[in-house]
DNA sequence: GGGCCGACTGAAAACGTTTGCGTAAATAAA
DNA sequence: TTTATTTACGCAAACGTTTTCAGTCGGCCC
C-alpha cells in the first residue's frame, strides 16, 4: 500500500509534485483542468496534507496552545469551548496545557512550547507565579500571546478579563442593600490581579456607604479546601456578628456554604451569601446562590480572537488591543430580604 | 539574530550537526565531553528542538487527539484532566476536538486527523453518529484509537467504559429499596450504547423484584432541555402515581428537579429523585441529589494509557484490551427514606 | 608492520511540503 | 515575421531533524 503524498499522486497524474501542490492550494498558476484531475484524485484517494511537513516548511502551525491552571472547572471548560470554536472556525488547532497552579510546571510548558509547536498563546497563569521571565521570553520568541482572566500585569500584550472592580463593589453593595452590617469578604490569597481587584471593590463599596472596612472580616483563604472550611468555620465563630459573605472565587461560596449548613447558620435569615462562580446548578443549591458570573464562553471567544487576528496578520499585539467584558449578577435566594 | 537549531549550535561548536543532534540525544556513540559542551551550549542558548522537523523525520508527532462532544460538562473536563496527566508524563501533547453531538463535525475532525497530525485518538462519539465509516479509514490508517464512555461498539478496539448495566440495576434498586413504587426511567433516545445498557439494568431490575416494567414510564428525552422540561412536567401530571424517578444523564435529573420545583412536588416526600452525574454540587443541591457517579478522571487515565503504551510499542489495541471501571452511588437525601 | 577493533565524528540522504525561478508553448502586440 | 506577454508547468532548494553509512585515528594483537 504506497503512501498518499503529493508524489504518489503526482506520479499517478504524470504531474510535477510541485503542481499538484499549487493545484491543491488552488493557485492561479495551474490552469482549471488540472486542478479538477487532482482534486479528483485527492478527493478519491482521501488525499491529507502531511501537516507537519507543511508547518516544517511555512513555519505555521495552524495551532494554539492553551496553558491554564485547570479544566475541570466551568469557567475554564466554558472558555475553552469558546476557544475551540473561534479557533475552528479558522482552521485552527488547539492544544490543551493544564499547570495545576503550579508555577515550575508553568515554567517548563512555556519553554517546551517555544519549540515553535504553536503559533500563538492563550493564558490564565497559575496563581503561584510571581515572576514572569518565562512568559518575556516567550514574546523575545516572537510568540503572540492573549492573557484571560488571570492576566499578568508585567507582560505587555492584550488581556481579555472582566471587570473586576465594579463587580467586588456591585456585589458589596448588594449585600449592604440585602440590610448586611458586617459583611466579610473571602479571597484566595496569592498574587493574582483578579483578587486585587475585587478586594478593592469591596473595600470601596464599604467606604462610599460610610462602613469601616475591618481588616478582621477579610480571610486570606488557601489551596486546601479542607483548610479552608476551617478557617471561615473559625472566622463564622469568632465574629458571630458576620451576616454577610462575599467569596471572591467559587469554591469559597461553597466552603462557606458547608460551614453554614454545619454551625446550623441559616441561608439567607442569618447570613446571606454572594459568590463569584460559573457555577451551572447555583439556582439548584440549598437555598440558590447569587452569583457573579464571568462570560467565560465570551472571554474565550474575544481571546482567541484577539490572538488569530494578530497571527494571521504577523503584527504585535498590543496592550490597547485589551478588552474588559462585564459580569452579571444573578440574585438569587441566598441573599433574598426576609 | 540567528535562529537557534542544530545547525548554527553546530557551527558555533566546531562539530557536525550529525554530532549535535546526538549529543543531545544522549546516544551512546558521542564522547562524554562533547556531550557536555553541547548541552552546556544548548542550555545557554534555550535551544528547543523544532517539533515538527522531528516530526516530519521520525513519523511520531508526540502528540494525540482528544474528541469529545463537549468540554464544559464536568464528567469530559474530569476525562480530559486524566489524559492530559498521563499524556504529560509521557511527553505527549493533547490537541482538544469538540463535536457538539454533531455526526458531520465529528467526521469532517476524523477525517483531517488522518494527515499525520496525532500517533493516536482518544474519542467519545457524538450522540448522533450511526455511521462508523469514518472510524474505520482511522484504523486502515493505523492509527490507534480508544474509545472512552461513549463507545462504538461496531469498531474493534479498546473501549474504557463504566459498568453502566449494573449501575442502572443498582439506582434502580435503591430507589426500590427506599419504598417506591412507580419507577420512571428517563434517558437520552439515541443510539448511544450506555444509554441501552442503563435501561436494561433498570428493567432487569423491576423484573428481579417483581415488577412488570410499564412502557409508559420510560421518557425519552430530546437535545434541547427546554423541551425536557415539557415532556417531564406532562409526563409527572399524567401519572400522579409516579414517586421515583432514574435520570440517566445529568441534564435529566435537573429537569427533573425544575419540574418538582415548579410543580410544588417535594423532593423527597412526594417523589425520589437518582441521577447519573458528575456534578461537583451535587452534595449542595435541594435537596442534595443522590447520584451514580462514574470515575471520570480515571476513566481519562485508563484511557489514554492503553493508548500510549500502544503507540510505544507501536502495536495495534485489540478489544481485549478494553476496561470497565465501576461508577459510585453516591446516597444523598432526594432518595432519602422519610 | 599489517590487520583489526573500538571510539568517535562527519557527510549526506531522507521525511513531505512549499515556492522562487526557469522555460516551453501559446497568445498577443508590433 | 519578430518580439513581448501570458499561461502552465517542472526543477530544485529549502525548512530542521534523524539516521545510515562511511570514514578517521589511535591503539592493540599477532
Amino acid at each position: 500500500m504506497t503512501p498518499v503524498n503529493l508524489k504518489s499522486l503526482a506520479e499517478q497524474l504524470n504531474l510535477s509534485i510541485a503542481t499538484v501542490s499549487r493545484a491543491l492550494r488552488d493557485s492561479h498558476e495551474v490552469s482549471a483542468t488540472t486542478k479538477a484531475r487532482v482534486r479528483a484524485l485527492a478527493t478519491a484517494l482521501h488525499y491529507e496534507p502531511n501537516a507537519y511537513a507543511s508547518s516544517l516548511r511555512r513555519n505555521i502551525s495552524k495551532t494554539i496552545g492553551v496553558v491554564i491552571p485547570k479544566v475541570a472547572n466551568h469557567f475554564f471548560a466554558l472558555a475553552i469551548n469558546g476557544i475551540e470554536e473561534v479557533a475552528r472556525h479558522s482552521g485552527y488547532h488547539v492544544l490543551i496545557y493544564l499547570t495545576h497552579d503550579d508555577y515550575t510546571r508553568e515554567v517548563a510548558i512555556v519553554q517546551h512550547l517555544k519549540g515553535g509547536r504553536v503559533d500563538g498563546l492563550l493564558m490564565s497563569v497559575a496563581s503561584g507565579t510571581e515572576d514572569f521571565a518565562h512568559i518575556r521570553s516567550l514574546q523575545e520568541a516572537n510568540l503572540p500571546i492573549v492573557f484571560f482572566d488571570r492576566v499578568c500585569a508585567e507582560v505587555a500584550t492584550a488581556k481579555v478579563t472582566t471587570n473586576d472592580y465594579e463587580s467586588g463593589f456591585q456585589a458589596t453593595e448588594h449585600l449592604i442593600a440585602a440590610g448586611c452590617r458586617h459583611i466579610a469578604h473571602l479571597l484566595i490569597s496569592n498574587n493574582l490581579s483578579i483578587g486585587q481587584f475585587r478586594l478593592q471593590g469591596y473595600l470601596d463599596a464599604l467606604l462610599a456607604h460610610g462602613r469601616t472596612p475591618d481588616p478582621e472580616l477579610v480571610l486570606h483563604g488557601v489551596m486546601d479546601n479542607e483548610q479552608n472550611v476551617g478557617l471561615i468555620r473559625e472566622l463564622l465563630l469568632r465574629r458571630p456578628d458576620i451576616d454577610g459573605v462575599f467569596a471572591s472565587v467559587e469554591r469559597l461560596a461553597i466552603s462557606t456554604y458547608h460551614v453554614c449548613h454545619e454551625l446550623g447558620r441559616r441561608i439567607p435569615e442569618d447570613i446571606k451569601i454572594i459568590g463569584f462562580s460559573n457555577l451551572e446548578a447555583a439556582a439548584l443549591l440549598d437555598p440558590p446562590l447569587t452569583t457573579i458570573t464571568q462570560p467565560a464562553y465570551d472571554i474565550g471567544r474575544e481571546a482567541a480572537k484577539i490572538l488569530l487576528r494578530a497571527i494571521e496578520k504577523k503584527k504585535a499585539i498590543l496592550p490597547s488591543q485589551s478588552i474588559v467584558l462585564n459580569s452579571e449578577l444573578f440574585q438569587r435566594r441566598s441573599t433574598a430580604q426576609h
